[in-house]
DNA sequence: GTAGGGTTAG
């Protein structure tokens, strides 16, 4: 009799619990009507009967939450710890349904117990957290759920129906899933809940697309859109990234073409801004252009980011005035340059060693409020640090961490980069070991530029020795380093090993890029070997290599000072066919050679060439000329070309005083050439002998006893080498 | 779901 009491009692305890709401999968595509036959209906739960003695403790239990509510849960359930199992636990979770806080309270009270919470348990609490519309707390329960029960999904599915769930609580799942980087699971739970005609909602399913690689990307979204997911915007832009990000821009330009004729999810500004960004990336300024204009006709507003990929891409390319021309197009369209956009057209201007224009933009920053950050300070201490200013740099530094900014390997990098180009290897090695006491770690591009300030001094075998530790501590060099190393065995005149390095970068895995043979090209031009010189241009251009100005000037070069004029031409003209502008490093060299041959007429031919080619002369272009027509008795040309250099603030070089003194004076243009020599002087260079023995003589001619006595001294001090003492 | 800083050749 008491038994049945307690049967009714139990059964009219339970059977409060009721679902209301009709249960189906939210989303229905065409396809998976289609197929409607084969969906199946979530399990029926049955969950464990309660005995009477243990129903009597879930009530007291659930009555004490209730009634209790204001008191810590501990206190409240303390006194029930003994008897109350997990079992007890899933048994009063339909009475606390409506409550969700009591439903945490009393998981987290048991979990502090110490007791191992069941997956029913933080199933069904998911399940009431999603209903209740609690998310946060339902990615919780479901993140613990998954990381300590094997069976969580089936639990999840096994209460669903019971718990009248909503189908969201899928997508709180499948996004839990994805975020502890279980990437099948998640694939497969799309396609498992396919079967009860739930679809994973495009959000949840682009976290999981945003975490595939480019092949499983698509793949992945040509399948789930073939099983009736309709993705959106932001899984074309995932894939659009995807794409570009592996430098395939023109199949994601397709992909956005895609977009345009799909209405369920046309391109917004990130779709356009990631395919610029993208474009950009590879250098394709006119491609990025066109879209860019392209958005605005669709009525899309580019936004900092896209302004940011297109500054970016012309600082790059030194086209920083360009570059600031954008930038203030931004501003008359009405987009605020944030401080990224500024740290990108600083960085231009440092790369350009406009130092002007840095400040001038960092007072624009300050003005608009911008806060300059660790990137910004370090695009400044490398613009100081390249122009040699590394005391401001320093400075520059100090002000950065007194702002709590904290320096990181690329800061340090920059500024010891500074130092390893003014040949102040030991204070480089100094901030290297300072950044190593402060924890932090220099990665191979800061050996590379300690291996490269290093080679520059010819200290090669330091270099050396520096590149094995640095392998050693497991960073793998790159062409920078290789190349740099190239370099410092080709300057000390080892190119034999110089070409056994590059045969190594090879075996590494590190294709030899242009500067690579540039380098070594330059090496045997210098040691006069054209034909290896040749030699190497012939595998460059069979590899696919494509020259730079600089390497058509290193050839130009080798090929002139061997006396291969003519095969220095003809390289010239080749470069103007590839659309490579020369410059007038590469005339210089030309003009050169054919000064020394004493062909004044093609060197007068040369400079024209330069001048209507729009290449403005440089200083060692005027020093050139000036020795050459003074060699060649030319007077009234190199006074000529003298009066436009001084006007354009160059200055001659010694040999180039020589020559334009000494033709002066055959000239007997006296005044003229004691002028120079004065200048000379004053300016601590010394003139020829023969020079000084000209002027020693006018003025013992002229009686200037003092004059001819000072000359004399510093004839002797500057043109006579001091006889080596055998004394020592 | 999109952007910025450091290393190599004349």
């Amino acid at each position: 009799m008491l038994r049945r009491a307690a049967a009714k009692r139990q059964k009219g305890f339970f059977s409060s619990f009721h679902c209301q709401r009709p249960l189906s999968g939210r989303r229905h595509s065409p396809l998976v009507d289609s197929i409607s036959t084969s969906i199946r209906p979530f399990p029926d739960y049955s969950p464990k009967k309660p005995a009477i003695r243990d129903a009597d403790l879930v009530r007291s239990v659930v009555a004490a939450l209730k009634q209790r509510r204001s008191e810590p849960p501990r206190v409240v359930l303390d006194p029930f710890s003994a008897r109350f199992r997990a079992d007890h636990l899933v048994w009063s979770l339909p009475h606390l349904q409506s409550d969700p806080a009591l439903v945490y309270a009393l998981l987290h009270w048991f979990r502090s117990r110490r007791r191992p919470l069941p997956a029913e348990a933080l199933a069904i609490a998911a399940h009431v957290a999603v209903v209740a519309d609690d998310l946060a707390s339902a990615r919780r329960l479901v993140r613990d759920g998954l990381i300590s029960h094997r069976n969580f999904v089936d639990r999840m599915i096994y209460t669903y129906k019971y718990w009248c769930s909503v189908p969201s609580v899928f997508d709180v799942l499948f996004r839990a899933i994805v975020d502890i980087n279980r990437l099948d699971e998640a694939r497969a739970l799309f396609h498992h809940l396919l079967t009860y005609g739930i679809i994973v909602s495009s959000d949840a399913c682009n976290a999981l697309l945003a975490r595939l690689t480019l092949d499983q990307m698509l793949s992945t979204f040509a399948e789930f859109q073939e099983l009736g997911l309709g993705w959106d915007t932001k899984s074309y832009n995932i894939i659009i990234y995807g794409l570009c990000s592996a430098g395939k821009a023109e199949e994601a330009h397709r992909i956005l073409f895609e977009m345009e004729s799909n209405a369920g999810a046309s391109p917004d500004v990130i779709s356009y801004s990631t395919l610029i960004e993208g474009y950009c990336r590879d250098g394709m300024l006119l491609k990025a252009m066109e879209l860019f204009e392209g958005m605005r006709d669709r009525g899309l507003t580019p936004n900092a980011f896209t302004y940011n990929s297109i500054v970016t891409l012309l600082s790059k390319n030194g086209k920083v005035v360009e570059a600031e021309r954008m930038f203030v197009e931004m501003m008359q369209c009405g987009v605020a340059p944030d401080h990224v956009v500024y740290t990108s057209l600083i960085n231009g201007y440092c790369k350009n060693g406009n130092l002007t224009a840095v400040y001038r933009l960092v007072e624009g920053m300050k003005n608009s409020r911008l806060v300059p950050d660790v990137v910004t300070y370090t695009a400044l201490i490398y613009g100081l640090s390249r122009t040699g200013k590394m005391v401001e740099a320093n400075r520059i530094f100090r002000e950065m961490v007194s702002k709590g900014l904290s320096p990181d390997e690329v800061t340090y990098t920059a500024l010891i980069d500074g130092y390893c180009k003014e040949g102040k290897m030991s204070d480089a090695f100094h901030l290297h070991n300072e950044m190593l006491q402060l924890g932090f770690f220099p990665n191979v591009v800061t050996y590379t530029a300690l291996a490269d300030g290093l080679c520059k001094k010819g200290e090669v075998e330091a270099a050396n020795e520096l590149l094995h530790e640095t392998s050693a501590k497991g960073l793998e060099l790159n062409a920078f380093t290789y190349n740099a190393f190239i370099n410092g065995l080709c300057k000390v005149g080892n190119i034999e090993q110089a070409v056994k390095t590059m045969e190594d970068m090879e075996a590494a895995g590190l294709p030899p890029d242009v500067y690579t043979y540039t380098t070594l090209m330059d090496a045997y031009s210098k040691s006069g070997e054209m034909d290896q010189a040749r030699n190497l241009l012939r595998e460059m251009l069979d590899k696919g290599i494509q020259p730079t100005i600089v390497t058509f000037n290193v050839l130009i070069h080798g090929f002139c000072a061997s006396g291969m004029l003519e095969d220095g031409r003809k390289l010239l003209e080749w470069m103007v066919e590839k659309n490579i502008m020369p410059n007038s490093t590469t005339y210089n060299s030309l003009m050169k050679q054919y000064c020394i041959e004493k062909n004044m007429k093609k060197v007068t031919e040369i400079y024209r060439e330069m001048c209507s080619s729009g290449v403005m002369p440089d200083e060692n272009t005027y020093n050139i000329l000036i020795t050459g027509h003074s060699k060649a008795r030319n007077m009234k040309e190199a006074y000529y070309f003298h009066s436009e250099m001084v006007s354009k603030g160059f200055s001659l070089r010694v040999s180039s005083y020589n020559a334009y003194i000494k033709v002066l004076i055959k000239k007997k243009r006296l005044t003229e050439a004691k002028r120079l020599f004065e200048e000379m002087r004053t300016r601590g260079l010394a003139a020829d002998r023969e020079i000084y023995n000209i002027f020693i003589d006018i003025n013992y001619t002229e009686q200037n006893v003092e004059m001819t006595l000072e000359l004399c001294d510093e004839a002797i001090e500057k043109c006579y080498p001091e006889p080596e003492s055998n004394m020592t």
